[in-house]
DNA sequence: GGGCTGACAGATTTCAATATCTGTCAGCTC
DNA sequence: GAGCTGACAGATATTGAAATCTGTCAGCCC
């Protein structure tokens, strides 16, 4: 007898029969052939076919989270760290779009299946520039009457940059200089920024 | 006989025969029953299918232009007049999403049809953009070395409240607020901007 | 003769029959 | 008896034949 089935195990013969077929062809059958086993078994770890494949996904971003911790504590000014982990946020993604176009579509498809998951991740990822941003009001170096909200709003104006859906924009020559612009500007106004509250205005 | 067959009244049928059965189902053959000719006819007018889309698109596109004027001469400052016309855009989108969403898929799938009518349609508005910014560098009330660029950044920056791929998350009820918060951190920043030239950095 | 028709060839879409897949579970095996 | 198998019902996907659509053009009509 082989090795105990473990849902570790399927996660990783799922991610091989995912890149292999494409999710569009990808079957649980197919998962259980790799493993050499009955796809009932599957069944014993995973409720559904979803479940697995959200599990498989929540695998990968928890991946990227592990890669996307800001670079303080090397003197740098938090306008500095800022910049570079939105660059290292978008080099991945467009390295990943233009290097493995297939891996890249089928996340794009998985992401699009379990909005929960993302939502998790998005909000992880929303956390890091909020204790970004803090660092800044912490020596002055921004301004800001609400960080959450604030880090909120950078992650909205980069959207071009990590959202899936403009991946096909980030092959132009120029968009390393779109995106430049784009964080100096938000990085600009980071450094006198009073966002009105819900209701008031400027 | 009936009047002669002309270019706009076969635009006019087809935006009619669009709404009525969307583009995966709109047929050449309908238009021309639409109009009582032989679909022939048609084609006397438009060499393709596609460039009778496009024609579509691009009217569409154009009375939109019409309403974009930015607001000047009434004593606003710049931001107040960008502020506006960004509001006056994602309103202008989100209601057409929310209020007929099927219009709204229609045009977006146009719109993935004909790609240079719409970079076309996007120059035209970062134009505007530059032009309201341009008004602020007049005033001193804005700061920036590259008002085109500039103009681009802001468009960018603001892609999660026009660009059709965002529209799911306009139905989400913290969405003006978010609006608001990326539209002063992007005011902010045009006060103070001095973005650095295509290789150089602050 | 300028504009329209309608028949046509090739491309695309539809539809229904067939095959495969998902999810369950009774029973087998170690 | 804990874990796995494999047969099964209903749901989903594939396939290929038939129908429809696109784009052309010779000829008709005002």
């Amino acid at each position: 007898m082989a090795e105990a089935l473990t849902a570790e195990a399927i996660l990783v013969a799922t991610e091989e029969v995912l890149r292999r077929y494409g999710p569009a062809k990808a079957t649980v059958v197919d998962v259980a052939k790799a493993l050499g086993v009955s796809h009932g078994s599957v069944y014993r770890h995973f409720a559904t076919k979803a479940a697995l494949r959200e599990a498989v996904t929540r695998r990968w971003l928890d991946a990227i989270h592990r890669e996307m911790e800001p670079a303080f504590g090397q003197g740098l000014p938090a306008s500095e760290v800022l910049r570079e982990w939105l660059q290292r946020l978008f080099d991945k993604k467009r390295r990943s779009h233009t290097e493995d176009l297939e891996l890249f579509t089928t996340y794009k498809t998985l992401v699009g299946e379990s909005s929960g998951v993302v939502e998790d991740h998005v909000e992880h990822l929303v956390g890091l520039i909020a204790r970004i941003i803090q660092a800044g009001v912490d020596t002055h170096e921004f301004v800001t009457d609400d960080v959450p909200r604030t880090a909120q709003a950078v992650w909205d104006a980069t959207q071009a940059f990590h959202h899936p859906a403009h991946a096909q924009e980030w092959g132009n020559p120029h968009i390393q200089d779109a995106f430049d612009a784009v964080v100096s500007l938000v990085a600009a106004g980071l450094r006198y920024n009073r966002i009105p509250s819900a209701t008031g205005d400027a």
